[in-house]
RNA sequence: CGCGGGGUGGAGCAGCCCGGUAGCUCGUCAGGCUCAUAACCUGAAGGCCGUAGGUUCAAAUCCUACCCCCGCAA
């Protein structure tokens, strides 16, 4: 039997975790690696290139850059290093059914939610703002359509009030690899049939924005602190500071539910223990805080040098 | 030249536009009050105002260059 020829699609972090887990094992093969292509990026702008890169020169292997994936000459080059199967974790693009067709064990993707919850860009993100109480990582093998593939197989982790978006992802990461390597043998052997997803219990986790990170302090703080776990490290959490002529940026880092009632952005207290502030239901007591142009801080240091009453 | 915020005693900030004795909330140290304290009162130490030039009788403040931090853009 001829050694099996694997290429893996994937960009960011998540990616480079699974495509590493991926690469270690001598079983699998991976003969190219294909990523979005380099990004201008931080403050002055350069081109980054995404983690599955790095990876991949890291360790050797041939990387593919194509601005779309639907692009024909793209896709002849794929057929040309003849894969037998395609993994694709967190390309972030669409594949088309012409690229799904061209290996013989067709195009596995490994999604970090228990499918068919939370299908789309951000299962990740939307598992901890809903305040679900378990996820996971579905390995799934890939159709046309977003996220509606037969599942190949599930592992599933709870979801702990301590959980943020980055520690959550790590941890998906890691089992998303896992489970991509145990999974693979029998899969590839036949001896897995992939069995459709139900039709009921479909949500969709919508591409994250910044504008997601305002903390409205109308809504409860139950789901205002969901939230704040949800987006960070990215989009973060933040308000304003209505003092002074315009109105300050105010990062959010930590904060947590407490009791208390009032207006909505009212200032409850301000002390050592944090910026209590009223919401739609409860109140969040701001532990940590950056403000513009400024580093993170305690609640002290911050209300060390800032007199306010109210957030908005 | 992608856009913007900022560098002022140990921390966080004000002062800068309209140059002229370095201020606020804390922290630290000493003393006092108290059964006691993270509370309160009194006092003290600690700063060449990011760096280098320039303008001026005089620069934290105005001008120029540079260094460093942060946010937005992903």
């Amino acid at each position: 039997m001829t050694p099996l020829r694997i290429i893996f699609m994937g960009t960011p972090d998540l990616a480079r975790d699974v495509l590493a887990t991926l690469a270690d094992d001598p079983r699998f093969p991976v003969v190219a690696v294909v990523a979005q292509p380099d990004r201008p990026k931080g403050r002055d702008l350069q081109l980054q290139p995404p983690p599955v890169k790095i990876e991949a020169l890291a360790r050797g292997l041939p990387v593919l850059q194509p601005e779309k994936a639907r692009d024909p000459a793209f896709l002849d080059q794929l057929r040309a290093l003849a894969p037998d199967l395609i993994v694709v974790a967190a390309y972030g693009q669409i594949l088309p059914q012409a690229l799904l067709d061209i290996p013989r064990h067709g195009c596995l993707n490994v999604h970090t939610s228990i499918l068919p919850r939370w299908r789309g860009a951000a299962p990740i993100q939307w598992a901890i703002a809903d305040v679900d109480a378990e996820t996971g990582v579905t390995l799934m093998r890939m159709e046309a359509g977003l996220d509606t593939g037969p599942v190949v197989s599930v592992a599933h982790t709870p979801i702990s009030d301590a959980d943020t978006g980055q520690t959550l992802h790590d941890r998906l990461a890691g089992l998303g690899g896992k489970l991509l390597v145990d999974t693979l043998p029998a899969y590839l052997a036949g001896g897995i049939v992939p069995r459709p997803q139900p039709a009921e219990g479909v949500t969709y986790a919508r591409k994250v924005t910044k504008e997601d990170g305002r903390l409205d302090w109308k809504r409860s703080a139950r789901t205002l602190a969901a939230r704040l776990r949800a987006f960070t490290p990215w989009p973060g959490a933040f308000c304003h500071i209505p003092s002074g002529p315009k109105a300050k940026l105010l990062k959010v880092h930590a904060a947590q539910i407490v009791a208390g009632s009032g207006a909505p952005g009212t200032l409850l207290a301000a002390d050592k223990a944090g910026l209590v502030v009223a919401c739609g239901e409860d109140a969040l007591c701001l532990t940590e805080v950056q403000p513009e142009g400024g580093r993170r801080m305690t609640a002290e240091q911050f209300l060390a040098g800032h007199k306010i009453d109210r957030l908005s």
